[in-house]
DNA sequence: TGCTGTTTGAG
DNA sequence: TCAAACAGC
């Protein structure tokens, strides 16, 4: 019986996962990983992130032991490299074909078409399967046979193609017979690496994840839609990590929506409908990348976009990455983003919208800054997100609709609990004044007064974007 | 997945 | 007097 390899990205799970299901279906299997570190940093990952994968890694690897799968490990420098890793690998377990799951971004796709090319030409056959999405870019196009750049024809078409067969579970495969092959050891992270946030937030592993899906669809999932927008209140599915590194799956999701929602995704409870969309918007920012791949390349979706006079700012830039801006919404967030590697999703659009807008500073400065912190840091929603709220990207905000911080903040943190937890020198001010503390108040208070004015700072943004030539 | 200044019309 | 409606950004 001919021996496959499955090769292991972001997709760390024994659980409905096509590649392994495919391999096991052929006969027995070893697991394989490549860590790329000095590939990931170039990327923007941080330490937060590889942290979490480590442990993540460790998860998957007692998993496949339990199913005597070895799990073989290697470290790379750059993807350009893992061909021959692959092959190498393949010569020295005998192994004749190759199974992973496809990703959409630019280099990843370069990477696994070098792999299959690679595999190819020593005859042997490396399969890509399509798993983290229902639908492989290219399968939903426009009716003029494009890719599309709004999101909601895209989720209406998603919604009307889908079959079941779409979101059918794979098997998690059966114990095989023990190889005569030994698992690697998996390397610490170097000296100096440590994630800066504290690892218990977020427990690593498909158990973990399955418990958060449980719990929120148990206790959350009906209020999703009344409650995600409030960060003071848990009301969201706090899976964004586990997604992102594939400790589940979003078949495992939507499935157990179906369960919960009368077999239906579209319709039914407005709680569940409203998180089945956010789901949509991760496959759609997907398509975006592979079919736009400039975005890819630290290009604006909206090419006249790119003529924007950006500002140089550092001191501007300094105060948003440190969480003292004046503006205690945009603070609090920033520093929910730092200390625990997440940021509520209200609040990425707040504090995006504030150093693109407001500040007039470089998206892709706050792109950057958030991939490093965030635990569920993934290029395709953190750059969709981030061009949303530039007005840059695919079905971006309109230029002209600016949000007004302290208004976002009334509204989202009406009793200003968020922000009292995470700038606690503000949470001696009644509710109401922490919104934007008037200074008469907040004279003894270590807090800045805002770094620009909301009016101004909106006028100046409107300039800027009226300024650029629409082609 | 808005904001703001202005107008309008009910009371 | 003021909330709702509206237009323009």
């Amino acid at each position: 019986m001919p021996l496959s390899l499955v090769w292991f990205r972001n997709d760390l799970r024994l659980a409905d996962h096509r590649a392994l299901a495919a391999a096991a279906r052929q006969g027995p299997l070893v697991a394989v990983h490549l860590r790329a570190l000095p590939h990931w940093r170039r990327h923007g990952h941080g330490a937060n992130q590889l942290d979490f994968r480590a442990r993540g890694l460790a998860a998957l690897k007692e998993g496949l032991e339990g199913l005597n799968i070895p799990l073989l490990h290697r470290d790379i420098d750059d993807f350009a490299e893992a061909p021959d890793a692959l092959l190498a690998l393949a010569r020295e377990t005998g192994a004749e074909a190759l199974h992973f799951n496809h990703e959409y971004p630019l280099d990843e796709v370069r990477r696994d078409r070098a792999v299959v090319e690679a595999f190819d030409a020593a005859g042997l056959a490396a399969t890509g399967h399509h798993d983290a999405v229902a639908f492989a870019p290219g399968e939903l196009l426009t009716g003029k046979g494009d890719y599309y750049g709004v999101f909601t024809p895209f989720a209406r078409a998603w919604h009307r193609r889908l079959t079941p067969e779409r979101l059918a579970l794979s098997d998690t495969p059966a114990p095989q017979a023990p190889l005569p092959i030994a698992s690697d050891p998996l390397p610490e992270l170097p000296e100096g690496e440590e994630a800066p946030i504290d690892g218990r937030q977020w427990p690593a592993g498909e158990g973990p994840a399955a418990d958060r899906l449980e719990r929120f669809l148990r206790f959350r999932g009906r209020h999703y839609a009344a409650q995600r927008d409030l960060p003071a209140i848990r009301g969201t599915s706090e899976l964004s990590p586990y997604l992102a590194l594939g400790m589940i799956s979003h078949r495992q999701c939507l499935q157990a929506v179906l369960a919960e929602n009368d077999g239906r995704l579209a319709e039914g409870d407005a709680g569940l409908t409203a998180w089945v969309n956010e789901l949509v918007w991760r496959e759609f920012y997907r398509h975006v990348a592979f079919g736009f791949p400039r975005v890819c390349r630290h290009r604006a979706f909206q090419a006249h976009t790119e003529a924007l006079a950006w500002r140089d700012d550092e001191a501007g830039f300094a105060a948003w990455c440190e969480g003292r801006t004046g503006y205690p919404i945009v603070d609090a967030a920033m520093r929910q983003l730092v200390a625990t590697g997440w940021m509520h999703n209200r609040l990425r659009m707040i504090t995006a919208m504030f150093l693109s807008k407001h500040l007039l500073i470089d998206w892709r400065r706050g792109e950057a800054f958030f991939l490093r912190h965030l635990v569920d840091g993934e290029f395709c929603a953190n750059n969709g997100g981030w061009q949303w709220a530039a007005s840059t990207g695919t079905d971006a905000a309109p230029y002209f609709r600016i949000f007004n911080p302290t208004t976002q903040s009334t509204r989202f943190d009406p009793d200003g609990r968020f922000i009292a937890e995470w700038l606690p020198e503000l949470a001696g001010l009644p509710a109401k004044a922490r919104h934007a503390p008037p200074r008469d108040l907040a004279s003894g208070i270590d807090y800045p007064p805002p770094i620009v004015d909301h009016r101004a700072a909106r006028q100046r943004a409107l300039d800027a974007f009226k300024a650029l030539a629409r082609d």
